[in-house]
DNA sequence: AAAACTTTGTTTAACCAATATACAAAGTCA
DNA sequence: TGACTTTGTATATTGGTTAAACAAAGTTTT
């Protein structure tokens, strides 16, 4: 968007960075404010002013002093709003109620049992409408909608291609934004996941992350600089095809070797594997009693993980690397295996500071996170880059 | 960098905003800069005035009237200084200066011996000197230098590792800065051919663009959205040590199957394959001839391109690719092959619009590139983002 | 050729957000 | 009690964009 520089900007920019900083340090007082962002103290009280008018900051008694006047503690109102929260899988949705900070206020879940998308979006609309319902009396009420998804979505929100859901050119969020007449954001499933990890989860404050969501699937999320980087036409990440194996086993992409016919819930199907189960839960039970068929997949799984984590490293070099997604409870068994071939192939430089940890949030990771997405879009963020 | 607002951030987006709009769209009028930035015919007036008295623009008389009266034409003043782009490769140090539009007014080459870096540091230097010294009288003078390298820099122009030089952690930009008295810029030299032909080659005007660098090793250059990626610490695409074999052939930088073994240079080190050269511009020649086993190398070095640059349109989804680099010389037997595997890997919603060409700079566009991060270093560049 | 209209670029006055400075309020410390 | 500190507000100033009027220099119409 062309964007020119105006008074009405400096007010945006400023209001922006001001309601920021009290969101992340609150509580905190308009001195410290006005301390950390270089603002001046009246700047700094009259966008708070205006900030407390629209009910997004609330005054909240003085706190300590520290050898002179009591300071009077600002909070960010998480309750001023919510959002609604949505995982889409491949057999399940999930969703949650959320208030503004990202805490849980409700919390939703029900089986798909198929993939038309009339059904799935009665589902995902019923749903939405009993969490609606439950929504507590709030100053802005219902700001947004976040939904994860597992597949391709482009900037205007429209799911290009979820070969999971067999689903093509679906634009869900113009379906939804009309039928609730509130803003929709519609993610990637491994983006979402991202940015729950990284606000409320295993990579917060952390500068540059890589989220490797592995299921039926593998997706990246990236974050750069703090922020989700979506590339292009809003669908970088799609690593689940990266040929890992020129010559290797052909893929239904059309490709052949593609790294998530290793290392995803896709090894599962291959019926000339002796496996006790075909599900990455039912699996982990046998690892547990230590099975010898599945303590060796699962081996194999975190080695071919390895590989496309250190092609990612090496394009990208994080400080970060976040595992979620469903073979993430198998964590115990794929952990070792998967930082072992990592720092066999990294060069030298990314191996510093790198740390690889699972997913804190488990499977609430990407829920959270798509809610963060309609929080951020309601609060927005303005940033200048010089 | 934290950035508040106020109103001489205000002038400086303006001013930058006309700047370039100036540069881009040079020769136009007062009153077309208005209508295409959307800023007021006096905030135009006044910026422009400043940037005649800095002489980085400059009133070019009347043009055609278009039913009123004739408009004074604004020109981008090329000439207000110049700067040095330097392109750093295993045995060539090469040299441009270059006006403030990338024009080149003189040119110097010269054989590198050795790469013991103080050696290399003297060569470097004299030959800065000597361009110097033919630097035509201008406002600003030289204004910066900018240098390509084959290996790792990071944010503070540091070349951490380039393995084909032997270097390790060498502050170049201080060591130059501290000679010449002016701001330098290093960069991969990737990411300088990628600039080049952004602004002055085959990719001129694309908005997404991947640039790959094949020669002595592997690396891409990515441009997002219009503009140089450098990912988190400065050096994203390091993708020569992509994996693209499992199990492949052992690589000097400790991993396997890293795809610059596959589809660089690198290839022709292998004694036991029959080859009557080992240089690309001595194949080229038997090629030419139809030389059986250089054309059939070739093809297979095309092959294996076009696989690590599926990999990276599944991450990335550029519209278009340039092959730089040395290797593209041999165009004309690498293009088939690398498009016809591109073609058969890549997912349906990548071919799309997908373009892909081979340098038109040629062996200049790094060195054209290099300096084009030096005038926009000098130059400014700053951005809002919503 | 004169009058009416168009386009370009400048001048003027108004507006508005941030800022420095002064100041008031409310605390601590000796 | 009095000096000092810290917090937060009030006031005047600064400096940028802008709308509107205007001047200058064309073209088109009558």
């Amino acid at each position: 968007m062309k964007v020119t520089g105006d008074q009405a900007l400096v007010k945006k920019i400023n209001k922006s960075i001001i309601l920021h900083t009290i969101r992340m340090h609150s509580p905190i007082s308009r001195a410290k404010v006005s301390e950390v962002t270089g603002l001046n103290k009246a700047t700094v009280s009259n966008l708070v002013a205006e900030l407390c008018g629209q009910q997004l900051v609330t005054e909240a008694g003085p706190g300590e002093s520290s050898g002179g006047r009591k300071p009077l503690m600002l909070h960010f109102n998480e309750m001023a709003g919510s959002v609604i929260g949505i995982e889409l899988r491949v057999k399940q949705l999930k969703a949650v109620l959320c208030n503004l900070g990202g805490g849980i206020l409700h919390e939703r879940d029900s089986v798909l049992e198929n993939h038309d998308f009339p059904y799935v979006l009665g589902q995902m609309q019923q749903m939405i409408s009993e969490l609606i319902a439950t929504a507590p009396p709030s100053h802005y009420g219902l700001v947004g909608i976040g939904v994860g998804v597992p597949g391709m979505v482009d900037e205007h929100g429209v799911v290009l291609f979820a070969p999971n859901l067999g689903w093509e050119m679906v634009d869900l969020r113009s379906i939804l934004e009309s039928a609730f007449a509130v803003p929709v954001t519609i993610d990637n499933e491994a983006n979402a996941g991202a940015q729950g990890e990284l606000n409320f989860g295993a990579a917060r404050d952390v500068r540059h992350l890589l989220y490797i969501s592995a299921g039926s699937g593998i997706g990246s999320g990236i974050i750069i600089g703090g922020e989700l980087y979506k590339g292009a036409r809003g669908y970088a990440g799609e690593t689940g095809h990266m040929t890992i194996e020129a010559e290797g086993k052909p893929c239904s992409c059309g490709s052949r070797g593609c790294w998530e016919l290793y290392a995803s819930e896709k090894t599962y199907d291959n019926p000339g594997l002796s496996l006790p189960a075909r599900t990455t839960t039912g699996l982990v039970k046998y690892a547990l009693e230590g099975q010898p068929d599945t303590l060796s997949h699962f081996n194999s799984i975190g080695e071919y993980l390895g590989i496309g984590v250190t092609n990612l490293i090496n394009s990208f070099n994080p400080e970060l690397i976040v595992i979620g997604g469903a073979l993430s409870e198998a964590e115990p068994w794929l952990g070792e295996p998967l930082r072992r071939v990592v720092a066999e192939r990294t060069l030298p430089y990314h191996k510093q500071q790198l740390e690889i940890t699972f997913s804190r949030l488990g499977s609430r990771g990407t829920m959270i996170g798509a809610g963060f997405s309609a929080v951020m879009h309601f609060l927005g963020n303005i940033r200048v880059t010089l």
